[in-house]
DNA sequence: AATGAATGAGTATTCATTCAT
DNA sequence: TATGAATGAATACTCATTCAT
């Protein structure tokens, strides 16, 4: 991204937006974070709330390139999803601000909340899409996709968000597999 | 819960707080939905704060009642487990407003949230004792039980979310079928 | 006066009134102060107003009273004045929550403002009238007798005020002969 | 003083607190008789406490800078305590409203008011440094020179605002005349 | 006589948005 | 493009007063 205002906005946003949520996050805490008039913003964007979809857009978007880049087509269903998994932690311990966004600001019946899960829905439905390929190869249990992907996304998302508030300091690889093997093979032995 | 004034803002205030979250919802809308004067509330409770927070501890205890009541002292920690999996959808189903409260308001540096989360911390304590009497009994893979009791909480709780705001109509039997057989087995056959 | 209800009530209005001043003082803290409920306040008195200048004229009363205690009426009119700047420096003393109360409430167009100068000026008029017979008996420069009169009263009053928020302590007896004989012989030797 | 937004709102404060005293004196009654939105007054005044301690700054300074250009080193100390008392009558004569303020709001136990009385000690502490002079150059009594000053600045300000309530009409430098061969020689020939 | 729960009008303060420059 | 002064609708909270018991 480019070092121009419409970018220092948008970086000012996350930072604001992850620390107060949607509704405490200021325009003047925005503005002085990215160091530009307020009057600037809204120059750039239309209002706070296209602000803030700009940003979430932009976030479930390199969410999904991420994980799509770690995806070669002639993988197996259950290697594509341990992938995503894996790919999922490392995007939140890497942006641990669009974390607490993603968990905090899609439930609720305004629309900017339900254009938020529409956006996110298409993230999930890609792990449905892997869930879906693995039960057709015989690796998973037959089980509703949608459901399971959202267990999926769910389970390792609240481990993230835990354990920045934690005091307990995990290392992302040890994270990942914990998690993934409680996802993927489940706790009992 | 008795009929008198205080359970009535209580209850108008898990509609709202739940609807709107809590930066959104206004003392007005709660008055209003509770059928009594906005100073009436203040009677009763000391601020929106101190509202807010009654009706998540209230909520808590009410989910770890509601788990422990289906825990024996000679149950195996991965029944244990189950159980309480399976109480959790319930519950979540049960209430479902408090279940958005729950995921919503958790995430963040203010008092409130950290309160909330003080008290979140006790209930997955549970879960966590729960794995870790599994583990001892060599049913359960050796695992951090603290990231894995959030893991778990997480998978159910955003499962039970989803289906809230999801076209598609779910039997709470069937949903606890398929996300404990995803967090206790694992998704793999 | 008897350890009633309607004693212990004017006993409390006095302290939260001086306390915190007619606006920020509330019924809440009064009543607390008395030991009686909020509505009893309301049973003895007809309202906050009522309750203040009900308080006020008592207090009034009483200072008149105290400086009328000190004069024969054989006594030169210079001679009724020193006593009664004495009297009042005693009172203020005494009575010091009184004393802000005075000061502080009595300016201002509201009708609670009104009756208190009202009230006021009965007990300036004392002294009024002791400097007309003194200028009469020849003790005393001939000076407009109503202005010289609030001269006294407020030279006297701000300077016990003064000596309630001063680090200092004053002992009654020297700030009287201190600010008599600047008010009755003026600084110049 | 500009004729700009900051000082309209100063100037309808300095009106709307002396007639109404701090509490009484509403945001909205402010911004209306400036002419402006209540916002505006936030945008220049962090809170209605911190406008309210800028006037009586300002109008302490103007006080002090009025008495400091009426003396020369080379009076002595009683010219220089006559002509402060002239020039504080003045003063009150000419910003009436304030002289109300003064009056009314220094005192208590509540942080405006101390930083009030702080400042106001400021000006005192002028009165006592010529006092102190005035004893040195043997045309003073000795006396205690910090309440000396009080009662001398008392004396002079409730006599500014009892005329401002009163039916009579005085000029301002009768009222000088009396006031200061009161406090200067005394009432008594 | 006394109570205290309930009321609702009133107030300071915040903040997204606009717009003249 | 960019600014920041100005706006005013919105909102948490207060408190004198009432009234059923």
């Amino acid at each position: 991204m480019r070092q121009d205002k419409t970018n220092m906005i948008f970086q000012a946003a996350i930072d604001i937006f992850s620390d107060r949520g949607f509704d405490r996050a200021t325009m003047d805490d925005i503005a002085a974070r990215a160091n530009v008039a307020k009057g600037t913003i809204y120059y750039h964007f239309k209002s706070k709330e296209d602000l803030f979809l700009f940003l979430v857009e932009e976030g479930i978007d390199l969410l999904q390139e991420s994980v799509r880049e770690m995806i070669r087509p002639e993988m197996k269903g259950i290697q594509k999803l341990e992938a995503a998994i894996r790919q999922q932690i490392a995007f939140f311990d890497h942006y641990r601000d669009f974390c607490i966004i993603m968990l905090r600001e899609g439930w609720g019946a305004e629309e900017r909340q339900k254009e938020f899960r529409r956006m996110l829905t298409e993230y999930i439905s890609l792990l449905e899409e892997f869930i879906r390929q693995a039960m057709e190869e015989g690796d998973c249990r037959q089980t509703d996709p949608e459901s399971a992907a959202w267990t999926v996304f769910g389970g390792a998302a609240i481990t993230s968000l835990h354990q920045l508030y934690s005091r307990k300091i995990y290392k992302t690889d040890e994270l990942f597999k914990q998690t993934s093997s409680i996802l993927l093979q489940g706790l009992r032995k």
